[in-house]
DNA sequence: TATTTTTTTTAGATTTGTCTAAATTTATTT
DNA sequence: AAATAAATTTAGACAAATCTAAAAAAAATA
C-alpha cells in the first residue's frame, strides 16, 4: 500500500510517541506535528478507515502491527538517508534532520536497497539511532545514561537523546559525538553535573541535563 | 521563492517543449504532463501571477528569464540524481528516470551542492544530457546525429535522444550506451538503416528510427 | 465569407489536508 | 454529585490541484 507524505509524517510521529507512553491521545500529537487537534482527529479517521491504528472517539489510540512495520519503513529511510548526508556528504549531523525529513518519503524500495549496500549495511545513524533493517528488525545495543556510567569507567558514546540543533550545537562544543570515548571523573552532588574527561581534551563539567541526554556503552 | 512539486514540474515540461517549438500551447502541454487543457490552463494562470510566464489567453505562452531559472535548476537537480543513482548505485540506465523525477524536488541548495561535489561535478548525466551549473549555465559539446556520421570515421556516443524505457532498453541489447566508441561501416539507402561497428561486437544494422536518436562526437 | 472543427478557457464540482469555532465527552475540583 | 475545566470531536470553511461539461475564441474548410 502506499501512503502520502502527510500520512507517513503522522504514522512516524505516532510511532514515536507511543514509545514512550503505550497509548497515545489527540493533544499530544497535535503538539508533536505542530497542528490543531482537529486536523489531528481528521487525519486519525483517515489512518483507521486504512486500518493502521487501534483507535476509540475520545480514548487515544495507538498504531497496530501493520501501522508499526509503516513507520518502522518511514524510520529506516529517514536513518539511512542521514547516514548518506553525513558520512558521503560530509554535512554536520546537526543539520541533516530536515533533509532527511524530505527523502524520507521517496518511495522506490529499490532504491533504499541500493543505498543500503552502497552505505555498507550501517546499523546506526549518526546520532547513534539504530537503522531498522527490511523486515522491521530493530538492531539493539546496550547502552546505558552517562549520569549512570561509574566513575572511571570507560565507555564510548552511543547515541544522543534530545536531538535539537540547540543539543546537537552544544554536544559539539564539548567534542562530545557518536563513538567518543568518554570517562566520567566526578559526579557532583549538588547539581547532577558531571566532570568528565573527552579524548585529547581538558576535563571539563556538563549539566545534569546534558549527561540525561548522552547515552554510552562499555568498552569491551 | 519556493514553489510546488507540481509547479515545478509544469514548468520543467514547458522548458523542454520551448526548447523545440518557441511558443508552447495549452495541448502539447497537457499531453506532455498527462493531464487535461483545463487543469494546464488554472495552472498557467498561477504561474503568470508569479510571474515566471509570458503567456497571452488563447495566445499560447512560454517560460520567461525567471521562470528558465527554476527550470534549469529542477533539471540540474535531476540530472545530478540520475548521475548519483547510475554512477554510485549502480542502477541500470534506463530504470533511473521515475526515481529522479521524485528526488529533483526535494529542496535543500545545501545538499545539491555537495551532492555534486561528491560526484566529482559531472557535465553529462548517463543519457548524456549536460547538467546546468549552479548559475544556469548549460554546458555543450559539438554533436551530430549518428546518421549524419560519415562512414569508416570513428565516433564515441554522447547523448540519446527519445529516452524511453524502449529506447532505452533497445541500446543496452546493442551494447550501445553513452560513451561508446561507435563507426558507420555501410549506410543503406532503401530505408535509411545503418551497419554498424560497435566496439569488440560484431557488425550489426540498425534502423534508421534507432540511429536518428543516437547522437555523437568525433574523438579526438 | 459562412460554417465547421479545433483549441482554449470558464464554471462548477471533488479530494486532500488544513483551519476556526462550536459542541460534546471526559476528567477534575469543589 | 454538581459545577467547572480540559480534551476531543464535529461542523463548516478554505486553498491547492485536479476533473468534466459547457462556453468562447481561433483556425480550418467548404
Amino acid at each position: 500500500m502506499n501512503f502520502t507524505t502527510s500520512e507517513e509524517n503522522y504514522i512516524k510521529s505516532i510511532y514515536h510517541l507511543q514509545k514512550d507512553s503505550d497509548i497515545v491521545n489527540t493533544n499530544s500529537l497535535a503538539a508533536e506535528m505542530q497542528t490543531s487537534p482537529a486536523s489531528v482527529t481528521d487525519m486519525l479517521k483517515k489512518l483507521q478507515r486504512k486500518k493502521l491504528l487501534q483507535y476509540e472517539r475520545y480514548k487515544g489510540f495507538k498504531l497496530n502491527e501493520t501501522g508499526k512495520k509503516v513507520a518502522l519503513g518511514v524510520v529506516r529511510k529517514h536513518r539511512l538517508w542521514e547516514y548518506f548526508l553525513v558520512e558521503k556528504l560530509g554535512f554536520a549531523w546537526d543539520k541533516v534532520h530536515p533533509i532527511a525529513e524530505e527523502l524520507e518519503h521517496i518511495s522506490s524500495d529499490e532504491l533504499i536497497k541500493r543505498l543500503e549496500q552502497f552505505l555498507g549495511n550501517p546499523s546506526f545513524d549518526p546520532h547513534g539511532d539504530p537503522i531498522p533493517d527490511r523486515n522491521g528488525k530493530v538492531p539493539v545495543i546496550r547502552q546505558l545514561n552517562l549520569s549512570s556510567l561509574p566513575v572511571k569507567q570507560q565507555a564510548t558514546v552511543s547515541s544522543v537523546g534530545n536531538q535539537t540543533p540547540q543539543m546537537l550545537e552544544m554536544l559539539r562544543h564539548y567534542h562530545i559525538g557518536i563513538g567518543t570515548p568518554i570517562t566520567v571523573i566526578k559526579h557532583f552532588e549538588f547539581d547532577g553535573s558531571l566532570e568528565i574527561k573527552v579524548l585529547k581534551q581538558a576535563a571539563c563539567i556538563i549539566s545534569e541535563q546534558v549527561a540525561k541526554n548522552v547515552f554510552v556503552h562499555y568498552d569491551e
